[in-house]
RNA sequence: GGGCCCGUAGCUCAGCCAGGAUAGAGCGCCGGCCUCCUAAGCCGGCGGUCGGGGGUUCAAAUCCCCCCGGGCCCGCCA
């Protein structure tokens, strides 16, 4: 059955293909516009067929219609106009009838996949944060995304790939380093001192070190106001971790004449590849990561590769790259070092491809500035390593598409590596590197800054979500046991962070607000993991359902109707919410049959139904509504609970 | 100055790409519902000049132009 999206999806296909071969609309236009109808009267599905018709008598191309679809022989749908639309009305006894069959035959609810040719082999590289402080609430709503895309593109059938880079050639890991050589002690050490985990120690130590840098900075260049700014925020870190090893690293910090050299020389040194910095550094940034895979596992979150920066640098790849840029003939001096001339590859290579034109989506109007390609003292910088690394990506996993999930603020980065590919020709890797964007979380009050030791990290939220969550478990299960009721809080915690980061579209900004993420009663993850509950509860008490007892016929009522309708939708929901990369519409369609199905819960028993056709009937119903939570929950990230 | 994104109910948002049927949810507020499958639920009520103005169209929240407010970017940071 595979490709098969059940009753709803192959009557609606049937209805596609006739509009498609009567010349009115093509089947793909048709199964794009159709959608459920403002009012119950109309009908269960409209499409608005007089954009179409161009002239033509609506009655006429029905009645065509009509017939195209009987000599199909498609049955349980009835067509008719209104108003210009073409309306859908199914026949819930023929459909119900038709879904309980399938699920006798073993059918499961799952995503319509795409066929053969049509699977492509996509990386999804999401998260990506620098290891030198623990992850933070907008590193939250990146992997949330992140790994949603992941897993709904798989669950359509493509070949998935998650990738983390690691930042570690960068200015942030050499902050960092230098801090620990002047502690002359080791992460692990710190995060003992600290009594805290491992990627929290060298996040202080970053903030720590980085403040002492620019304090240093600024009392060179006497700059009075940033000074005492710098000085409060150096007090505040010193008070919050350990004064000892604060001092140390200050004391260390402003005896030195410019202790920003010392950052540069580490920075250097690592991206030549010399020792000790490359084993510091390495072992550094590993234990971050360490830390980080802690908290996204704990998210559901998980990789494929960790590919490192640095790798690509030694491997000779970024020599490669930079190589192929300077052959180009598109490179140019600008200011005093080498840059793309990203005027010139418009010019030249964009603007004669309205393929690439389009796909590369360049602003109309917009002078993309030249891509600097090296600092004077020869080093790379970070979006230039990135050129190389995106060459890596398409061919490490054959991909056809590469899905970069970045924040919105990286937006002319991303568009200059597009252009850097092009100038090389790879015109095929520029058109098919995506930069899934998404807007930055705020935090209400206050901005975040990583820096300055200024965050809410994503471990304090999930400890707080669950300390809440496992209160509300015990409250209203009290004879639980304490691991399984922590268990569940774990996973309500979790999913409410998920699903509050990836309900809403990704270029809404957002505000974060732990209050009312932490508030289970809204219409949230959890609330969907509790209907999820309520349905399991009712299977587990009706017991095995037998299908062969089943009325369809039960199904006129209006709200199992509903619910029927709109449960056998998701394979056709969740396949467009992937194809379109919009987790979104899927958390929405969740939502609205969570709805339905808690209103029938409400006024319809299943188990105290006395008559047997009805009650295995509604069984199925539940079950139909159960395993569909299940399939969205999951690929939201979000896990389904048979109990909470 | 230039480019992009956002602006819809008191609050958070969906609908805009592909114009059409009385603009939808949730929260909050007010009032109800647990001898009956889990009340993290359900029912009822209040609440909108779709930021403003112009244009295109039989039809505009949706398309085009101008303006206003907020955000991001235009670094030899990432």
């Amino acid at each position: 059955m595979e490709g098969y999206g059940g009753p709803l999806a192959r009557r609606l296909e049937a209805v596609g293909s006739c509009l498609e071969s009567e010349g009115v609309a093509s089947r793909e236009v048709f199964l794009r516009l159709v959608d459920k109808t403002p009012r119950e009267e109309y009908g269960d599905y409209g499409f608005p067929l007089m954009r179409f018709a161009g002239g033509r008598d609506l009655e006429g191309v029905l009645s065509k219609v009509k017939d195209c679809v009987e000599a199909l022989g498609v049955n349980g749908v009835s067509l008719s106009i209104h108003r210009g639309f073409l309306n859908l009305k199914f026949n819930e006894d023929i459909i119900g009838g038709e879904a309980i069959s399938l699920y006798e035959k073993g059918w499961r609810v799952d995503v319509i996949k795409v066929g053969g040719a049509e699977a492509k082999n996509i990386v999804v590289e999401h998260t990506s944060a620098n290891p030198v402080h623990p992850l933070h609430i907008g590193h939250a709503r990146n992997a949330s995304l992140g790994d949603t895309l992941a897993r709904m593109l798989e669950a359509r059938g493509h070949r998935v790939v998650r990738r983390y880079y690691v930042n570690d050639v960068g200015r942030q890991m050499a902050v960092v380093v230098y801090g620990f050589k002047m502690l002359n002690t080791t992460p692990r050490d710190v995060a003992a001192t600290l009594k805290t985990k491992v990627d929290h120690a060298i996040g202080w130590v970053y903030a720590l070190t980085h403040t002492a840098v620019d304090f240093a900075l600024a009392r060179k260049n006497m700059i009075e106001e940033d000074l005492n700014l710098l000085a409060s925020t150096l007090a505040r870190l010193r008070e919050r971790g350990s004064p000892e090893l604060a001092d140390k690293i200050i004391g260390a910090v402003l005896s030195l004449e410019d202790p920003e050299a010392e950052v540069s020389k580490i920075m250097l040194r690592y991206e030549m590849g010399l020792e000790p910095e490359k084993s510091l550094v390495r072992s550094i940034a590993e234990a971050a990561l360490e830390g980080f895979r802690e908290t996204l596992e704990k998210l559901g979150v998980e990789f494929d590769y960790w590919d490192w920066e640095s790798d690509i640098v030694w491997s000779g790849l970024l020599a490669g790259v930079l190589n192929e840029l300077s052959r180009s003939g598109f490179t140019k001096v600008h200011k005093g070092t080498v840059a793309l001339d990203t005027a010139a590859v418009i010019r030249d290579v964009v603007e004669g491809d309205s393929v690439l034109r389009e796909s590369i989506k360049l602003p109309r109007g917009f002078e993309v500035p030249p891509m600097v390609l090296y600092r004077s003292d020869g080093t790379t910088l970070y979006w230039t390593r990135d050129i190389a690394y995106s060459i890596y990506k398409f061919q490490h996993s054959k991909a056809d598409r590469v899905i970069n999930v970045v924040a919105v603020e990286q937006k002319l980065p991303q568009l200059q590596i597009r252009l850097a590919l092009a100038a090389i020709g790879r015109v095929r890797e520029a058109a098919n590197m995506i930069h899934y964007e998404y807007e930055m979380v705020n935090l209400p009050g206050r901005a975040m800054s990583g820096r300055r030791g200024e965050y809410v990290t994503l471990d304090e939220l999930l400890e707080e979500a669950e300390a809440r969550a496992f209160y509300e478990v015990k409250a209203r299960n009290p004879d639980l046991e304490e691991e399984t009721a922590r268990n569940i809080a774990r996973k309500v915690a979790a999913g409410a962070i998920r699903f509050s980061l990836v309900q809403p579209g990704a270029l809404k900004p957002l505000t974060f607000d732990t209050a009312k993420v932490l508030n289970f009663e809204e219409n949230t993850g959890p609330y969907l993991q509790y209907t999820h509950a309520r349905a399991s509860n009712i299977l587990e008490k009706h017991g095995p359902i037998k299908y062969e007892l089943a009325n369809p016929k039960t199904y006129s009522e209006p709200l199992r109707r509903n619910i029927l309708i709109t449960a056998l939708a998701y394979p056709m929901i969740s396949a467009k919410a992937a194809d379109e990369l919009r987790p979104e519409d899927l958390a929405a369609y969740l939502l609205k049959l969570a709805d339905i199905f808690n209103k029938w819960y409400q006024k319809d028993s299943v188990i105290h139904e006395k008559d047997p056709g009805a009650r295995e009937a509604k069984a199925t119903l539940v079950k139909l509504v159960k395993d569909t939570l299940s399939s969205g929950l999951t690929l939201l990230g979000v896990t389904p609970l048979e109990r909470m």
